[in-house]
DNA sequence: AATGAATGAGGTTTCATTCAT
DNA sequence: TATGAATGAAACCTCATTCAT
């Protein structure tokens, strides 16, 4: 029995379990990139994976399950990514150059899986009402434009955002990735390299004292 | 036979059939707005509206003929609220400045309703996999934001932005403006008087020439 | 009070009031020969005759009592039409071929309401799974073809049926008239002269000593 | 995945599989034949095979399949029934008797099977007004019947009928044994052999030259 | 006499989930 | 482990019927 493990638990997997789940969630993030979070049934993730349903209940206790997966391996990759080239800049304006940089690139390199996750957090509204995971997607993914803001503030080379953490001015850089994404999705031949420019022309000069 | 009208031949209405209408728009908004678009079934809207499910199929030919009206009606709203703030400016730069307090103070007045307009555009993707919905939303509420910014290009007060249209700048701000709304959604309590002082500093410095 | 009306105590109808009935039987059967029994709803038949469904729940106590007017009013129009042409000949061949000619005849005349009704024998079981608005259909009907046959078997010109009352002989000769008229549906350029000659001949054979 | 099979492919389709397939369209059959078509849901035809509804939708794409089945199965059953007992007969007019005789053997001994299907032609009139089902019913049915008396007109054995094709004989022909089949469910205990024996003198007559 | 409005049962279909094999 | 089969709730929609006006 391997239903009902939480992620916390995953040590507890064999291998072959956890290349099943894998494949599973790249299938499921397939599906709702192409036909949409509403549309993704099981069955329609089942049918792309050329699996059962069946499967789908036996690796994951349910399809909430499924779902946070995605956001997981989401948000693994997507610090993995960013992090490293972010933290090797020297200044806080390079700090920031980089994560919008590298964010829009990572964005297009990842289009279905990022697309997944944004209409993830655009749904995801649990039964009580409340908006559980979208807000956690938000405080993970805010932190690190917080740090470089406040770092920049602290050194004197950003004006002074309102506190605490600046987080207007981290939740702008943040819509303007997250709002490029939806657009790329709606016009996936849009010129990437002009918008990054325009994009680190705006915030360089909205963060400049 | 109020079926299938289009929009267009609203004035066809008695008033009490347009009463009614309102009346199951509202509780339709109210019910996305806190169940999320996910949730918001005919039934679960009939409830909250103390009706029977029929009702609303005699009222609207069916749930997207309901759908659409929300965003009829917001857009509405929308329009005769920006529009007269904005349009009485002098300057690009008033007329900016009043375009993102008026639209923050629209959403905080109107919470519910903008809410379940987000959560539509975010959902709204046709069986064929187009966005078209969601593209209408963008190309409707991206104009007048667009005709500021070229209006104070070719004034000289705006810096040059990316053609055709200043479109990155354009959505840049139109992002910031809904993620707002997005972020007003799970923190309720939030000061909304900061946040607009706080985004008109950011796009007016990187507006600037 | 108009409803629960049976169709024998319609001598209590005022004028304007059987004018309405008649008014509604007539778009009724209309609607049913264009869109079938099955897609015949009220609101169908309302919409056609462009007044409101409760009009006619005012009129007819159920949508039962609606179509049996509908089978009532052909009943009515057949038996006057076909009765006198037969009755005026003279030997029981003649009138055999009469009664063939003028069905078709009348067929083709009323083409809507035989459909009508044709759909309407078809559909009609009851709840409790008897088919007695079909079987009373027969009956009726079957009586005057089987009263010639008879006739012509007792004068000695036709042969010996089948008894009681040649009712083998009688249902071939309805059922040619009934498929006639579905096929009739089906190809509404049918050479009905031609038709009509071949049943004669046919059933002149099939009914010779 | 069995859904959205066409006939053409059913090889691929599992023992078992096929086996609850034929046990839908039975039970199927029994509902049509004894509520009618107009009553047969697919909640009752799962009631009645002590099943959920949606088991029936998991073994057909939809309604409509499952009534195209019980047609398949009906024509095929027909078809290797009435074939081979006319085939081996050596003139015309046997053939003619065999027909009309196999005809309402095999209706006897089907009897639920053959109205149901008489029920869904009767009532197949598609959304759009066309009566393709019935048509197509009719061209496979008339046929055979078409054939054996185009047959007998070329040997001479049989009269002149009105070309092209014999079709107002045949017409009736089959009209006779269609008109059989609802007298029959009207009162089972119809004398068949009487009435076999009646059909067969009457047709023998009106083809004899 | 007529209407518009409302109802609620019932139709087909989809889907997450369970279970025996 | 994996599967196909089955389930039943819930979705949207249609429709005959009722009722206040």
């Amino acid at each position: 029995m391997c239903k009902k493990n939480k992620p916390t638990n995953q040590k507890e997997m064999s291998f072959i379990e956890k290349a099943r789940r894998a494949q599973i969630v790249e299938c499921a993030i397939e599906t709702i990139a192409e036909v949409g979070y509403a549309q993704a049934s099981l069955g329609q993730i089942a049918k792309r994976a050329k699996i059962s349903k069946g499967v789908i209940s036996y690796h994951f206790a349910n399809k909430e399950e499924l779902l946070e997966q995605i956001a997981i391996e989401y948000y693994l990759a997507w610090q993995s990514y960013i992090a490293p080239r972010v933290e090797v800049q020297k200044s806080p304006k390079e700090m920031l150059r980089v994560y919008i940089e590298s964010n829009l690139t990572f964005v297009d390199e990842n289009r279905k899986h990022v697309f997944a996750v944004i209409e993830m957090v655009s749904n995801k509204i649990t039964a009580d009402g409340k908006l559980q995971f979208a807000a956690d997607h938000d405080e993970v993914v805010l932190l690190p434009i917080e740090n470089i803001l406040t770092q920049g503030m602290q050194e004197g080379v950003f004006r002074e955002f309102t506190r605490p953490s600046a987080r207007v001015m981290a939740l702008t850089i943040r819509n303007a990735i997250d709002g490029f994404t939806m657009e790329l999705m709606r016009k996936p031949h849009l010129d990437i390299q002009e918008y990054t420019r325009e994009l680190i022309t705006i915030f360089d000069a909205s963060t400049k004292k």
